[in-house]
DNA sequence: TCAATCAATATTGTAGGACGATTTCCGCTG
DNA sequence: CAGCGGAAATCGTCCTACAATATTGATTGA
């Protein structure tokens, strides 16, 4: 029943094996844990998050998982509440839409330059490859292989571009939160118009075209404004403190 | 430091709205310690922060203040070292640079949604006190003072907006550290021009004229990255894994 | 029966200690 | 003076304990 995994605390010598893997502190990989975890499916938002419950599946302590908690919470995937323990985070209507409008100048910036910055064959190999990715995954209808995706799409438009610090403001993991919710229900043409604009914009990039990338950009985030729009009133929660 | 007390006895009664919850944490004191310590110039840019000193200094558990620190460091205000500590983040130029590219598009956001949303006396009478306050704190050369007037200018800004993702998202702690460590060396001159920069966007949010919000706050940052040009170099460390 | 009240229980917040892991510091040797 | 090795300092993680608060459940009265 215990996992399996709770090794490498009592071990004597230090196995090479563990030394390679084991550049992650503890409270990294439960943010890790709990991170992709979201975009598997296997925490949904909402979710209460028991300090007593998460420790023993972690196998870790109570200290590394307040640790943990509290980086996440900064980060706006889990809320916490005082004496009430953490959620994961849940997006009304109205935060989901302020997230569009905060992501998109963002995701513009990223885009414009990526396409300035994209001169070398490998970055475009690289930028291609996340596109072509995205959309196998979305085809086969992998929901939680998608968000990974997705995910990686963004991180390497941002990388391609160069700006460190943009990298640490976007707020994807937020927009995780938002896809999690939304994934599920969105129809078949909303979804293939979603995946058109990843491989449009990184088009543009790859076509070291700035201004073109960041309309693709803008066109993008309109499309995804619309498919919000479009979405039943009960994907969203009335606003309640969690 | 002062620490902000407010405990609102919430009793039995059950309020239908959201307004809940705000007592204060230790680990969100100590937050509060470190990053207007920051803009007070008790920590600067670079500095060690020893868990056993800032426990004693505080009068906290480690853990405590480990939760503290990773919530920091998710802020990017302090760097985490494995075993090697927390330092208080530096900037270097690249990432000045990057941070100012990565903020503008957000204060430029910030500034359209508040002339868009700025329709009541109260509001005007908020934003006019906000730039104000930084013009007088500006003009006596206090620099704590100043650092944080900025910081409520901003806050004021995003709070008309009503923007709430805006208000997780715009960094504006890092740019406190920029501030911190560029502060005492600009010239009068820089000074001065950097202050009408905040008037002037207030004025245009006040008027409820959005572009001109937004080109007042592009005119803003075109002038700040002109400041940061003029520096010298020995401003900035060089990139130490710090 | 149902609603309000109050006690028991569960969960979180904080303190403090223990100990291995890793880095840093410093004296020693060659 | 470069390199080596050990002592000291610091960090990462776990553990226990207890106070503060929320939640649950039982009791009571209408």
């Amino acid at each position: 029943m215990r996992p399996t995994k709770k090794n490498t605390r009592a071990g004597s010598g230090k196995t090479p094996a563990a030394a390679i893997t084991d550049a992650e502190s503890v409270t990294d990989r439960v943010a890790d844990a709990i991170t992709s975890g979201i975009r598997a499916g296997t925490f949904v938002p909402g979710q209460h998050l028991p300090e007593s419950a998460i420790t023993l599946r972690l196998g870790i302590s109570r200290g590394s998982l307040r640790e943990a908690l509290k980086h996440l919470a900064a980060a706006g995937i889990v809320t916490l509440n005082r004496f009430r323990g953490a959620y994961i985070s849940t997006l009304d209507l109205r935060s989901t839409l302020d997230l569009l409008e905060t992501l998109e100048p963002l995701a513009r910036l990223a885009a414009r330059l990526a396409a300035e910055h994209c001169d070398t064959n490998e970055k475009r190999r690289r930028m291609k490859a996340a596109a072509d990715a995205i959309d196998v995954a979305g085809r086969n209808r992998a929901r939680a292989e998608y968000l990974e995706r997705r995910r990686h799409f963004y991180d390497t438009l941002v990388e391609i571009g160069g700006n460190t610090e943009l990298a640490r403001v976007m707020p994807l993991s937020r927009t995780d939160l938002f896809r999690a919710q939304v994934e599920r229900i969105q129809t078949e043409r909303q979804r293939a118009l979603h995946l058109a604009g990843y491989s449009r914009i990184a088009a543009a990039v790859i076509a070291r075209d700035p201004a073109a990338a960041d309309r693709a950009v803008q066109r993008h985030f309109a499309g995804t404004r619309q498919t919000v729009a479009e979405l039943p009133a009960d994907v969203f929660p009335s606003q309640r403190r969690r």
